[in-house]
DNA sequence: CTTTGTGCAAACGATTTGCAGGATG
DNA sequence: CATCCTGCAAATCGTTTGCACAAAG
């Protein structure tokens, strides 16, 4: 296991892109954070004190970083596009009530059998996505 | 089981929602096709002979088709809502060659047991979204 | 005849693009 | 120092809204 710096270097190095101090803000942001944010989000957060980055230059990064496969997308509300470091395959748990989403570990549908599916379908990866309420709510 | 005409016209009218040829139109087109068309593939489908219905009326029969129920959006890919006619409990498949987007049995995941879940969440629905290749690519 | 829905066009919000200047390798 | 990236602003896309007219009950 990489540490974080390191993984995003090591990463974009292998694909000849360049480094930039506002791609790893980006990266690191996400890192720190449990929630899934929107590109919004980021920018806001990023710019709290001084703004520092324009919104295109995180859409650019955030689709960059989806590229080199160091962010995923997590679509679960219409017109909503979150983004996740957490690039180990897991599951997502949404609150319908405050909005919530939460990492559900991979093993919790350990048993899911793929082989009842229709024959000429290959599956890359899947994905179970729960709605419900959570405990705060 | 009801046909769908005697659905709609019944389900609006328990809403107290007014039965219009238009939102008929809307609903019957979507039952009509297998793909999971978005809006814009509905409003282009049914104006194809003769331009009938405005754009902003097929978003608002949407909205008032899946707000009673009739319809349900399904989010696969990143700024695409498309629709589906079919409400009872299934999955998708997606096939990231051709886009196409397939339904799949509830059936074939019954044995998903949901008990190894985080305690506090309480579970109102869930999907499988699988992405692969299908039989044609 | 009262209420709700539609059509049109304008508004809107999120994301993308073009271009010139700046930073990176 | 050649190339790639950023910032800015304008453009674009899908969707929503406001308002006057039309249709439904």
């Amino acid at each position: 296991m990489l540490k974080p710096a390191d993984k995003i270097i090591q990463t974009l190095k292998s694909k000849r892109l360049r480094i930039t101090p506002q791609r790893f803000a980006v990266y690191s942001n996400l890192l720190n954070r449990s929630d899934h944010p929107t590109a919004e989000q980021i920018l806001k957060d990023l710019n709290q004190d001084t703004p520092t980055l324009s919104q295109a230059t995180i859409y650019l990064s955030l689709q960059t970083l989806r590229d080199v496969g160091l962010v995923r997308e997590v679509l679960l509300e219409e017109g909503v596009c979150r983004y996740d470091a957490n690039t180990e395959p897991h599951h997502h748990f949404r609150c319908h009530c405050c909005g919530k989403i939460e990492d559900i570990p991979w093993e919790s549908f350990s048993n899911l059998s793929l082989d009842k599916l229709r024959s000429g379908l290959k599956v890359d990866q899947y994905e179970v996505i729960i709605q419900g309420q959570c405990d705060r709510c």
